[in-house]
DNA sequence: AGCCTGACCTAGG
DNA sequence: TCCTAGGCCAGGC
């Protein structure tokens, strides 16, 4: 049976956010992978402004593990302090350097939309 | 109500 | 291979 029609009544916003949270410790996505899970490829830049209302949400959505598809840290001007995403990053054993991720395609993960 | 912007990505020249 | 343009959905002015 198709998941997507129970899940398909929440928004954009909600998917992403469900995504999100199912980053594991220590690995990072990007914000096109992200947007296929949730069923809109060329959404990627909604993505970001999701990101942008997550810490309004209720569950924890770690959004530093999201970066752009180079491995870039884009969105951490975003984030209250100045090095903060890249602290919270290097705090699970990723190392970043000058705003990039170092080895991203190994932290990468790959996200899927909730099909388990 | 229309135009512009935004934590991006893919495609075409 | 680098550079330019367009698309995506929602929110602000």
């Amino acid at each position: 049976m198709t998941i997507q029609n129970d899940n398909n009544q929440e928004s954009f916003f909600e998917k992403v956010y469900e995504v999100a949270r199912q980053i594991p410790y220590g690995r990072v996505t990007s914000y096109g992978a992200i947007a296929r899970a949730v069923g809109a490829p060329g959404a990627a830049r909604m993505v970001g402004w999701a990101m942008n209302r997550a810490y309004e949400q209720k569950e924890y959505v770690p959004a530093h593990r999201v970066v752009n598809r180079k491995g870039l840290l884009t969105g951490k001007t975003h984030f209250p302090g100045e090095n903060t995403m890249q602290e919270l990053l290097e705090n699970e054993g990723i190392t970043v350097i000058n705003d990039q991720i170092q080895d991203f395609g190994k932290h990468f993960w790959e996200p899927r939309a909730q099909e388990d």
